[in-house]
DNA sequence: TTGTGAAAGTTATAACTTTCACAAATTGAA
DNA sequence: TTCAATTTGTGAAAGTTATAACTTTCACAA
């Protein structure tokens, strides 16, 4: 099948195929080097059929009566999702939680580079955390047009979230990871902002709990 | 409308439960004791009618002419997802993101509260991380059972994921929160498991950034 | 070289979800 | 009390997505 250029994704689609690359990973570190539609719609609580037609939407990187090679696929998923290039990714709020995010392997794995990391506070100012220096958050914005930063990820305390949201400057920032407890609208000043609640999936899990469903990922 | 007892709910309208919950909270923290399905929809990047339609599908919240009480509609929601009483929840791992997570505001929101977590570092037992104690990973399975532990949130290395898993009772444990790069299948011993890859969003606003798209939360 | 089994790729259909459009209900002002 | 302005709740239509069923292709072994 050719490669698909007119269709439009959907956002569905491109959520499962990060659980795709997350679980062939996850199988390549275990040894596998092949992998059925399958063993990979199992480990991801989905139909087989979805999965073979989530990847032949974009290319048949398959091989048919054998499965679905680890090392192949993970290069193809990475490219359709735009991870093949490392992308430099500022923090803003150096607390526990954006020092955390830092430390995430996640990150790394999939080519995001904490390059600096920004704060109110004087005493964490110069620290390093993990590779990303310490500033004051008034070098944010000058730092953002010197290297060209196009994502921000945002671990401040909540009051100030809106602040520093109005502040960004949108001929560089494009996306906007917000890990407060203030909700952005998922466009703002033309960023896509994307609102994180860690608490989601444990309320996702306590509804599953009290009514006993059985539900996939 | 009758309260809903027989129609299927899916995942999908109770993720958007959970969004509903978070702009509520935000906009009532902002003063506002009245909602319209139209400004929910709009800070939650959605439709308003899918927002009147998944709020009536549990009762009729609202109050023509006027929007929803925004008091009411969170204890609402709060109840059928089953977050009106509190959770006793316990974290293994209590490393940086384990320590982020305790600390993190929007599960005591929610009524989840941490009374323990778990290490195998021996510098680490008996101190506190906000107000749990940190135990010897030895003592979780006993721990579990005394105190009827439901739910775990898993954040250990992921070399370590995987036996910790297998040794939790599922005669207790009824929902595991899996932060590690090991992705579980959904059920796993008849326990609930979501794999959270904190990365996740960060892949589809690159995938929404390599292609320009607009899109919603 | 050919036959066989396995699994990808593909199509058609069923199931589900969202949107539209409007009736019913409520408030507040005239 | 009535009227206008709103906004919910909801049935039907449209649109989308997932599933099942089918066809094709490949690798391997005889």
């Amino acid at each position: 099948m050719e490669l698909n250029t007119t269709t439009k994704i959907s956002e569905a689609v491109i959520r499962r195929l990060t659980d795709y690359l997350r679980c062939i990973r996850c199988a390549g570190e275990a040894g596998r080097d092949m992998l059925t539609s399958l063993e990979i719609s199992e480990r991801c609580g989905l139909n087989a059929s979805i999965v073979r037609k989530d990847l032949a939407q974009f290319g048949a990187y398959g091989v048919k009566g054998m499965g679905y090679n680890v090392r192949d696929l993970t290069r193809q998923i990475n490219k359709i999702l735009g991870l093949d290039k490392l992308k430099d990714v500022v923090l803003v709020g150096a607390g526990h939680l954006g020092t955390a995010i830092i430390r995430y392997p996640g990150f790394a794995d999939v080519n995001f580079n904490f390059i600096a990391a920004f704060d109110t506070d004087p005493e964490k100012i110069g620290k390093t955390i993990g590779q990303a220096e310490v500033y004051p958050v008034e070098d944010l914005k000058p730092f953002i047009r010197k290297h060209g930063i196009q994502i921000v990820v945002l671990t401040v305390p909540s009051s100030e979230a809106q602040a520093i949201v109005n502040d960004l400057d949108p001929d560089y920032v494009k996306g906007v990871l917000n890990f407060t407890a203030v909700v952005f609208p998922p466009k703002q000043n033309n960023m896509f902002v994307h609102n994180i609640d860690l608490a989601k999936e444990l309320e996702v899990i306590s509804y599953c709990m009290k009514n006993c469903l059985s539900q996939g990922s």
